[in-house]
DNA sequence: ACCTGAACACCGTTCAAGT
DNA sequence: ACCTGAACACCGTTCAAGT
């Protein structure tokens, strides 16, 4: 018995599960980049038109990944503190954002909301009105939130790649932009337990967030509305 | 004389230049995912293999579209108002990528700042430390603005092709996610000059806006620094 | 009725043949 | 030396032929 029969014979038939969750490990190991129908067929040892069973097309596949990491995101934990509950979760989304590097990305180009984002902004929203905010102040702070409510850190470029922290700082490059060398050589000063180039991701995205959700409780104290200028 | 001698004669010699304004035109006029190297070919009335004498491969011509949108951003006004002059200047590159939909996914998908993206975030920064904030905390507010000091809204979908902003609310919809349902009631409801179902997308971004600038602002008064938490 | 291999209409890019 | 058409190694997806 060849190898090939071998698997062919204790092969456990595709359901549309297994299909999203092997797509999911796959982008994992190799890059959503490098994960195509095709390849994501072979890995799974089936035809590339057997996936087309399980799912419309390959953007379906990729709605279908994308909420299963949405999925990975703890749900809102118990509690008074609506910025406790709000913040905690969000730092839950941006963890498992970390776990699958191409998830923000697939996310952000699905045309619509999927079902797990919604449920999640759905839940989002209850805790801000939970907390006391109004329908239309929470309107805001969700467009306000935007992508941060999924844990995006909202950056241009991830500075853990950049070519900033990989090395001494270049001269020429400092001349040309003298104040983003400025900045580097600070943070390069701050404390020195980052492990890069001197950008802690992790303080920039609390700093940007508690910033928000202080934003946000003032305006809820002050009884904002719409009507007025923040 | 058939009409592809006539065009062959007075042919203008290619140059990167042309090669990247016909591309800005043609990703406006046809959208960037069916921009190809060799629909772009056909625009300019050559063979593909022309433009790579020109542009080193596609990346290397999308690095250069994006530089050519961020080179329509109006300059730093002068003024002794920094909050003023970085949200002008905010709100001009909102205008450029409103005019091009297609440049934020472009300038995001790059996978490290191109030339014209570090000139504009030097010039920002400056603007930051004119304005009398630490170098410290420049460097995390640059970190907190992120991809809005180049205009990008930072929601997670685009809320005027929403399926929400056309017709009339789906019950059934609102049923299984009644905090949203709520929200876009509440939307619908605020003054009624919206154009679309309820999102005034300026609003929404001025709002989130002036709610960092000013929270700078009071950081900057108390003479925040990253020693201390926000 | 079901499955699937070949085919279609594309890509970006290489490369060698032609001028 | 330069230009360029054909070719390569891929895509996602259609479709008809085979069982």
């Amino acid at each position: 018995m060849t190898r090939q029969e071998a698997t062919h014979a204790q092969r456990i038939p595709l359901n549309r599960d297994r299909v999203l969750r092997a797509a999911v490990v796959l982008a994992d190991a190799i890059g959503i980049e490098a994960l195509s129908m095709r390849r994501l067929a072979q890995e799974l040892d089936v035809v590339p038109m057997a996936l087309y069973k399980h799912v419309a097309n390959k953007e379906e596949l990729l709605d279908g990944m994308a909420d299963a990491v949405v999925g990975e995101v703890d749900p809102p934990a118990a509690g008074p503190d609506w910025q406790r509950v709000v913040r905690d979760r969000i730092l839950s989304a941006r963890r498992a954002l970390l776990r699958h590097p191409w998830a923000a990305r697939v996310i952000e180009s699905r045309t619509g909301p999927t079902p797990a984002v919604l449920a999640y902004l759905d839940s989002m929203a209850g805790t801000f009105r939970g907390g006391g905010l109004s329908a239309d102040l929470t309107h805001h702070v969700m467009h306000a939130m935007g992508s941060r409510l999924l844990g995006f850190s909202q950056e241009l470029f991830d500075t853990s790649a950049s070519a900033a922290s990989a090395g001494p700082p270049d001269p020429a490059l400092a001349a040309a932009y003298p104040h983003i060398a400025e900045l580097a050589s600070t943070a390069a000063h701050d404390g020195g337990t980052t492990p890069n180039g001197g950008c802690d991701d992790q303080f920039e995205f609390e700093f940007a967030l508690d910033l928000l959700l202080n934003g946000f409780e003032t305006l809820r104290r002050e009884g904002w509305t719409s009507t007025r200028t923040p």
